[in-house]
RNA sequence: GGGCGGUUAGCUCAGCGGUAGAGCACUGGCCUUACACGCCGGCUGUCACAGGUUCGAAUCCUGUAUCGCCCA
């Protein structure tokens, strides 16, 4: 039944209603595996707000997805919460005024304020776990209302949280798998850290940002009562320092390797060491190595087998130390405690401040010093730079599986194709093992308890691992086999591991969660390896790297066979659009002013991998496509009958288009490219209403054969240009659809070439609709000559070559009632060779003059 | 410093070896019983620059500039 004045209002509303009802685009369990398409989701962190970015992405997904369905395919499009992590803990400090401090016991009364007070309140980590739970909870409502009212066909029943229970179980799992076969381990080593998280961080999870620095130019003493100077941008490390080193071609100090100097300030004998990675152009090309200011330090450290002197503490500041200790000789133990007793306890910062003082003092700071610009290395969410600090961490291994790894990325297809460079380029770049140990809360524990001695020290080496048939388990609530709660801490008791994992390490695992893996074997064998990855190009690095590792070292496969990377939207200013920036829009205020179709249509217009504008202009582009395929369709169902066979060459012509049509878009969509499929149907459309529909409106009013074969061609059209566009616009096309035919249109067979379309249409029909196109458009340019409106009957005169009378003879009728021509005197006498734009020549007068 | 991508109409982009395209914007006209949230016209370009390959280059190659991203 069609409305009397269709409108997109409510669409949304209607329709999100009516597919949760009949559970649309719920995963077909008894499918055949070949028959499946499984997807693996990006969950979207709940802690951050959706913007335009996550609009746009989500939206060339469920193209695909929708597409793959009406081809037939048991589409597998769970959606993921990723509440697990920093984000979560950080959103919940702020929105609650809290902080979490392990070592208090649990609350069960506690609430918290109404409005966060000036000073954090203190509170368990269960309190603390629980607060994380229940916000997210909340979020994961309005992201998912979102979702639906974007119109994601997403199976809502097969959701998952990456602190949810079973993704708990899945990380576990795979942990302990990887510990049996031991890619996992725990190792005491010099680790990137945050000293404000107070905790580890991964490679993966550093960004470069660019800082005011100086360098301070520090004279050594060399034995024989000279010097040699140094540059460094971190004199605080001085008490640290292990070694000097220079270039092993650098002639100016070739001859000092092998010799010792001495540190000023604290007189401790270091060697000077011969290593290619120090820079002869970098400063005076000599550097100091301590342990430990950065990465190549650590390199430096190893390769030269240094001692350690760590000053650093996990909070950023200096520890105290005693000198004249062991790992802590000096030629002079009371001079060098006297200097350090001034730095200990300062953060790196202050400290460097007041040795800058001391070294001026003593005369070994050289000059003043020289500010810099530099890159220094942050955690990505992280305040102040990274420290590298030891301690004991749980580390993957990715070192080894390097080849393996790339290998993996050639078999992968990535859509675009260029897009493997940034896979290639970080697997080549790797400078270590997956630290995927935390020092945090909020997050999935390791399931390990360790043994305590009798003297109450635990025994790291005496490891407690639970039954894969306990999992999940929570190491500082649960008790492992064999003990009792109160053995807790105990001598001879036990203790549990106190950190969480990388949340990473847990949505490395996503094909693994969201298939069942060991937990339901049949969705498992059914669903994995998985069709396709969609996600955005910066998290190539974390999340498609670390799931291609993942599922390598478990199920020595690649996790899916396609990776689909989506661009960033930008602002007009060229700028990717984030929130520090102010400038980003939210998008349910985006969906209500234009419409969930008009802003899929101006996503889906952005092809894979490219950065686009936001650019409400193309929004409302989308929005008038939407409000035509209204108008149009209730046009084309004006009329039903009489209906019979397509015998007219312009009807002819049209659905031969249209068959061309339907090859072109199935084979861009085949190949996920969704833009040009969605430009190609759009540009058909158009020309179908604006001369189509127009050519043929007239004829189809009578109720010959001519008029059945215009109904029945416009019918046919229609029904496959909503299936076409329905990807792109489901509301509105499942609208229209529910009109006329049962069922929904996303669940309608994907029209075929030569089937829907098919009429046989030859090439003659084409080229006569073409034709009829052509002439159309020359009595158009006439009529608006003579600024004379579409309601003025004219008298035509056309002049066409003579190869092409036969085709006019066929288009005639349609080209005159068209345009409003009620009498032509044709003539066939423009010469053969003209060029195109002089081979149809059209003059109109009016049949009854303006004037008259 | 290395890698990747972009540079086409005022704007957003398509085209990727055969006569420069679309939409928007601008502009002139039109009540045409699907749509005035519409329809019909029109204007707009040394395809970043310089070489080269080719009968022919926006398109392929080399280099330069510039913007962005990724990694050091």
């Amino acid at each position: 039944m069609v409305p009397e004045k269709p409108a997109l209002e409510g669409l949304e509303d209607k329709w999100r209603a009516r597919w949760e009802a009949d559970a649309s685009y719920a995963f077909d369990r008894n499918a055949p595996r070949d028959a499946v398409f499984a997807i693996d989701t990006p969950p979207p962190t709940v802690s951050g707000s959706l913007h335009v970015g996550h609009v746009f992405s989500y939206t060339h997904t469920d193209v695909i997805a929708r597409y793959q369905r009406m081809r037939g395919k048991a589409v597998l499009y769970p959606m993921g919460w990723d509440d697990n992590g920093l984000p979560t803990e950080r959103r919940v400090q702020n929105y609650h005024g809290v902080r979490c401090d392990p070592s208090l016991p649990y609350d069960p009364a506690f609430v918290p304020p109404a409005t966060p007070g000036k000073h954090p309140i203190s509170v368990s980590r269960p309190n603390f776990v629980e607060l994380c739970a229940r916000l997210t909870a909340e979020d994961e409502v309005v992201f998912e209302r979102l979702w639906r009212y974007l119109g994601l066909s997403v199976d809502w029943s097969m959701t998952y949280a990456t602190i949810g229970k079973d993704a708990q179980r899945v990380s576990q799992l795979a942990f302990l798998r990887l510990l049996q076969h031991g890619r996992a381990y725990q190792l005491e080593a010099p680790t990137l850290w945050d000293v404000d998280f107070r905790t580890a961080v991964a490679q993966a999870e550093l960004e470069d940002r660019e800082m005011p620095g100086a360098y301070h130019r520090v004279r050594f003493a060399r034995p024989d009562g000279g010097f040699i100077e140094i540059d460094t941008t971190r004199p605080e490390l001085l008490p640290a320092c292990v070694a000097l080193v220079a270039h092993p071609d650098d002639p100016r100090y070739q001859p000092l390797f092998g010799t010792e100097v001495t540190t000023p300030l604290f007189n401790v004998a270091v060697p000077v060491k011969a290593h290619p990675l120090a820079d002869p152009d970098k400063g005076s090309g000599v550097a100091m190595i301590c342990t430990f200011g950065d990465i190549t330090d650590v390199t430096w450290w190893r390769e030269l087998s240094l001692p350690v002197r760590a000053v650093i503490q996990t909070n950023g500041a200096l520890r105290p130390v005693t000198w004249g200790s062991e790992g802590w000789e000096s030629r002079d133990a009371a001079g060098a405690q006297a200097h350090y007793d001034q730095l200990a306890n300062l953060p790196a910062v202050k400290a460097r401040a007041r040795i800058v003082e001391l070294l001026r003092e003593s005369g070994d700071l050289l000059g003043e010093p020289r500010p810099i610009t530099h890159h220094v290395k942050f955690f990505e969410k992280g305040d102040r730079p990274l420290e590298i600090v030891t301690s004991r961490q749980w580390f993957i291994q990715t070192m080894n599986e390097r080849d393996a790894l790339l290998a993996r990325g050639r078999a992968l297809q990535w859509h675009p194709e260029y897009m493997r460079s940034r896979f290639e380029n970080w697997v080549n770049g790797l400078n270590g093992d997956w630290c995927v140990s935390r020092q945090r809360f909020f997050g999935v524990p390791f399931p390990v308890w360790y043994r305590v001695r009798e003297d109450g020290t635990t025994d790291l080496n005496a490891r407690l691992v639970p039954d894969e048939a306990q999992l999940p388990v929570d190491p500082s609530t649960d008790v492992p086999a064999g003990f009792t709660a109160d053995q807790r801490g105990t001598p001879g008791g036990f203790a549990g591991d106190p950190d969480v994992m990388d949340t990473w390490a847990t949505s490395s695992l996503t094909p693994f969660i969201v298939c069942g893996w060991e937990r339901d074997p049949a969705l498992f064998a059914q669903t994995f390896p998985m069709q396709l990855r969609p996600q955005a190009h910066d998290i190539i690095r974390t999340w498609l790297f670390s799931t291609v590792l993942r599922s390598h070292l478990e199920m020595d496969a690649l996790p899916w066979a396609h990776a689909a990377i989506s661009g960033w939207v930008l602002d007009p200013d060229r700028k990717k659009m984030s929130k520090s920036k102010g400038n980003v829009v939210t998008p349910q205020g985006l969906l209500d002013e234009h419409g969930s179709d008009a802003v899929r249509y101006w996503a889906a217009k952005g092809g894979p991998g490219v950065d686009t504008a936001f650019e409400p202009g193309q929004m409302k582009v989308g929005r008038r496509l939407a409000i035509k395929l209204l108008n149009a369709s209730k046009f084309v169902l004006g009329r039903t009958s009489p209906i019979g066979p397509v015998t007219e060459p312009v009807d002819r012509g049209m659905l031969a288009d249209l068959d061309a049509l339907v090859l072109k878009v199935t084979r861009a969509l085949d190949d996920y490219d969704y833009a040009s499929a969605l430009r190609d149907v759009e540009a058909f459309f158009w020309t179908f209403c604006d001369y189509y529909i127009e050519l043929v409106k007239r004829r189809r009013q009578g109720d010959d054969t001519a008029a059945q074969s215009a109904v029945a061609a416009a019918q046919t059209a229609l029904s496959v240009l909503l299936r076409l566009f329905a990807p792109f616009m489901p509301f509105v096309t499942e609208e229209v659809w529910s009109w006329w035919q049962p069922g929904s249109v996303h669940r309608a067979e994907w029209p075929v070439a030569a089937t829907d379309a098919g009429t046989g249409g030859a090439a003659g029909d084409q080229a006569a609709f073409a034709q009829a196109c052509a002439i159309t458009t020359r009595i158009r340019e006439e009529r608006s000559a003579l600024k004379l409106g579409f309601g003025v009957p004219m008298h035509a005169a056309i002049r066409l070559q003579p190869a092409h009378e036969a085709q006019w003879t066929r288009v005639r009728g349609d080209v005159l009632g068209g345009n409003n021509v009620v009498g032509a005197d044709v003539a066939f006498d423009v010469a053969a060779d003209a060029p195109a734009d002089a081979a149809i020549v059209v003059r109109l007068t009016p049949v009854t003059p303006p004037d008259a």
